[in-house]
DNA sequence: ACCATCTCGAATGCCATTGA
DNA sequence: TCAATGGCATTCGAGATGGT
């Protein structure tokens, strides 16, 4: 430990040139190093803490963001609460620092943070230490000063300790409003992603519900809704049986719990490897097929719905969940059923099915007994584009979400050094 | 009194086993 | 063979604990 200190003072001593590789050009000259501790006060003394105030843990941040503000009284406040925020301190995770969860404090009021968080309060640009603090090789140094394998975590003095490299104040500043800039972009598109989250949501409802009808081309009425039940228009089938722990690892790809569980469309590149034998008589899915989870331990996750949309040969299916296989795509197109065992009203009744205590189970021939209201083929296919465009656009947004991160990661490590 | 570290139950995701 | 449920490994954070 002593050891790794020592060595890093001296590459960082050979290598003399403290200035980094992205600079704006109005400036020049070397950076100077200090430690955080000599330019910023860590977990600074506060007077007694109000009789209430909003308490800020691990929990409440998310992306850099204050998502929960709950005011608790001082008789009722873990006794951990320690000190009052001002605006420009620095929120850093000190627990599991690798998550990551810090925070810019910039709110007035009475706020106090757990004491997982170092509080740092600096009169050099606070947002341009804001920014360093998620520079690559200052997390580095954190976690090689982490302690405990089930609990990592850095203290205070370690912390305290860390080199820094700084300009003069003037393009601190610079630098800071530059990434602060990108950062409130990054907010603003994943503030548009959930509101487009949110009208497709409330979309489907009405699509569902059929507040909402769409016309043929010819701008007429479609046909009425069709009541069917799921086991006079398809059949069910089980996933892998009799694999042990050794099978898994290698061999042919299947689905996923997760796979299904998290999006209404299978992801292609994220498939599990298990061993079948030539003669082994297993379930292939194919094109079109829904998959349901058959178990989950909170009854309002059962019968999450996913389905294939891709080809892809000699694929299989996880034992924790089945398949759904309609006599015919003529009958139910797989780019709206999609959409179908997803939406709000059939959900309702996918839950009432979930049984168990401990744990929720559901079984396939109650599935099958659920009544559903089925469009004609044509109009299916207008609400499965109508929702696939708009699931389009969120996907557009993730993808441009991602490459401004990737963007700003790259940033990150050109501008400080 | 303050704060770093430990402990533990809850949550999660995976797989195995049992009885019909 | 299938439906149903039990069990395991891992991760997490909050309160508890105990050292300075």
């Amino acid at each position: 430990m002593q050891g790794a200190k020592y060595l890093n003072t001296v590459l960082i001593m050979e290598k003399k040139t403290n200035v980094p590789k992205l600079r704006f050009p109005e400036f020049e000259g070397e950076w100077v190093e200090k430690k955080l501790g000599e330019i910023a006060e860590i977990n600074p003394k506060s007077g007694s803490l109000p009789n209430s105030f909003i308490y800020i843990d691990l929990e409440s941040v998310v992306d850099g963001q204050l998502l929960k503000e709950e005011r608790i009284e001082l008789v009722n406040a873990p006794s951990r609460a320690q000190r009052l925020l001002s605006e420009g301190d620095i929120l850093f995770q000190m627990v599991r620092p690798y998550q990551k969860n810090n925070l810019y404090f910039d709110y007035n009021g009475e706020y106090v943070a757990s004491t997982g968080y170092a509080q740092i309060r600096t009169n050099n640009n606070p947002q341009y230490i804001y920014q360093y603090i998620h520079f690559q090789q200052f997390t580095d140094k954190v976690i090689e000063r982490c302690t405990g394998t089930s609990y990592p975590a850095i203290n205070s003095t370690d912390l305290s300790n860390i080199r820094i490299a700084i300009p003069i104040l003037p393009e601190q500043t610079k630098i800071a409003s530059f990434l602060t800039a990108a950062d409130d972009k990054l907010t603003q598109l994943k503030k548009k992603k959930s509101l487009l989250e949110e009208y497709k949501k409330g979309v489907m409802q009405k699509i569902f519900s059929q507040e909402l009808r769409f016309k043929d081309d010819n701008g007429e009425d479609f046909p009425e809704w069709e009541e069917k039940s799921l086991g006079g228009i398809g059949e069910t089938f089980n996933g892998l049986s009799g694999k042990t722990k050794e099978d898994f690892g290698l061999g042919k790809p299947y689905i996923q719990y997760k796979q299904i569980f998290d999006d209404s469309k299978i992801d292609i590149s994220r498939f599990g490897f298990v061993d079948i034998g030539d003669n082994e008589n297993q379930n292939r899915v194919q094109f079109g097929d829904v998959f349901f989870t058959i178990s989950s331990e909170t009854p309002n996750e059962i019968g999450t719905a996913s389905v294939l949309l891709d080809k892809v040969d000699d694929l299989y299916l996880n034992s924790f969940c089945f398949g759904y296989r309609a006599s015919s795509l003529e009958i139910l197109n797989p780019y709206f059923s999609r959409y179908l065992f997803r939406n709000e009203l059939f959900r309702n009744e996918i839950v009432k099915l979930a049984q168990g205590s401990t744990r929720y189970n559901m079984s396939k021939t109650q599935l099958l007994r659920i009544c559903v209201s089925i469009p004609s083929l044509p109009e299916q296919t207008k609400i499965a584009n109508f929702l696939s465009a708009i699931d389009e656009k969120i996907n557009h947004c993730s993808k441009q979400i991602e490459r401004m991160e990737e963007w700003k990661k790259g940033l990150l490590q050109q501008m400080f050094c």
